[in-house]
DNA sequence: ACGTTAATCTCGGTC
DNA sequence: GACCGAGGTTAACGT
């Protein structure tokens, strides 16, 4: 009775070529998470094109398709592609080359393995529960149910309200009865922040008539943003990202 | 007389914690690539917190102390944090755990090693050379040799120019001696590409006195945003990213 | 399929 | 350190 299946399904180590191949054949298509060490070479094409010459690489394979290649630096892969149509193994002049394509936008990646040193199948089971806190989602519900922490007054009529095109963080009336367009940011905001709700305000100006109030709500600004949303009569006001923690919940002795 | 450092360093199947955190320890600041699958539990805190429950994951550790913890699907990590300034393990409570802190911003990762199937320390070797086309930089430097291919009779002054915050991809003399702001994408250009533009113009035309014409240049553009360009008196002309290459180089035969 | 936006964006450059 | 913008951004969501 194997309620789950064991994580390590097989693994080579300097295989040769004609082994590599058979191994990544029995496993390629088998919803399973690939992951080789080797020498590599890699050619993109698609949006744009590139090419990297033979070195030594890591090379991730998960059932969704997706394919990555690392160096030694960084979060970001060297070469990628997310989510493919198809993906092949051939041998070419001794050496195993790896197809992996997809339409829209057409992209293919090749990659040619030199040299293996590990080669190794996995399976990495369903996705766990992820729970994450502070994103502007996050901080878009707990504004829209306490949007005092903006301003005093402020009445919230609607979230993610489409106006044009894009969506309003939150649609409110302020005490005095004005509209507000509010624009949310979980980090420091930006020029882009400041755009962006200069264009909400806009149009929702030429839909009702009055005075309208844009409110760009973020934990920081940079301070050429500041200056250029005061110059266009938008307003900024400080609201943190991450709802207030109490002390004890970060004393050591709970982790 | 070693001129090429083995890849494959050291590796351990279904290890237990004390040999993994000897393994660990013994690798980690050894400017040496580490892959770990297993079963982990991951928290981060720093600009947003998030915590993962236990799940078959799969771990790299870079010699820049990078760290990516990836799950079954996509090309991006569940978890990561890019270039730490402090990385270790310890044991607590029977399980390996893993601490990756940075600070600017201040943020740590805590992985949990609930099970390892697999720990490996790879030798990455340098990078190897990367070549790139179709990036906006190279576009900037094709088109300021041949501003033809945006209009007739433009000719470039200045690459880069810095006006304001935010520098003008081409600035240039139109064939009736205007000033003109040319803003390149290498993709399909969208609202912020005309509002970039636009906050462009309007910077220039503060300082120099005359017409002053805006041009989008880009390979597409979405109809929305060709709109609120056209409305704003911006203009756009369609420019490819990649140099055209000659059909003969596309043929199979050559791959 | 298209358009828009968030992201722990990452990463590099420049001031 | 702050700020800005590119990115083969990726990924999710809505129409």
């Amino acid at each position: 009775m194997l309620r789950c299946p064991p994580m390590l399904i097989d693994s080579l180590t300097h295989p040769t070529p004609d082994a590599l191949l058979a191994f990544l054949r029995a496993h390629l298509h088998a919803r399973v998470t690939l992951h080789l060490a080797g020498e590599v070479e890699v050619l993109y094409a698609g949006r744009a094109a590139s090419m990297a010459e033979a070195g030594d690489r890591l090379l991730l394979l998960k059932p969704d398709g997706s394919l990555q290649v690392h160096g030694p630096r960084g979060v970001k892969p060297v070469n990628w592609q997310p989510r493919t149509d198809h993906l092949s193994a051939e041998l070419e002049g001794g050496c195993v080359v790896l197809h992996a394509e997809r339409r829209s936008p057409a992209e293919v990646v090749r990659v040619r393995v030199i040299g293996c040193a590990q080669v190794t199948a996995l399976h990495l089971g369903d996705e766990a529960l992820f729970l994450l806190q502070g994103s502007e989602a996050q901080m878009q519900r707990a504004l829209a149910r306490a949007p005092h922490l903006i301003e005093d007054g402020l009445t919230v009529l609607d979230r993610e309200l489409l106006v044009g095109v894009g969506g309003i963080d939150l649609y409110a009336r302020d005490a005095q009865g004005r509209y507000v367009v509010v624009e949310l940011k979980r980090g420091k905001a930006g020029h882009d922040a400041v755009h962006q709700l200069g264009r909400y305000v806009d149009a929702v100006r030429e839909q009702v008539p009055g005075n309208v109030r844009g409110i760009l709500a973020a934990p920081d600004i940079t301070v050429p943003a500041l200056k250029v949303a005061q110059a266009a009569g938008l307003e900024y006001v400080k609201v943190e990202a991450l709802p207030q923690v109490p002390e004890e919940a970060l004393q050591p002795t709970l982790f």
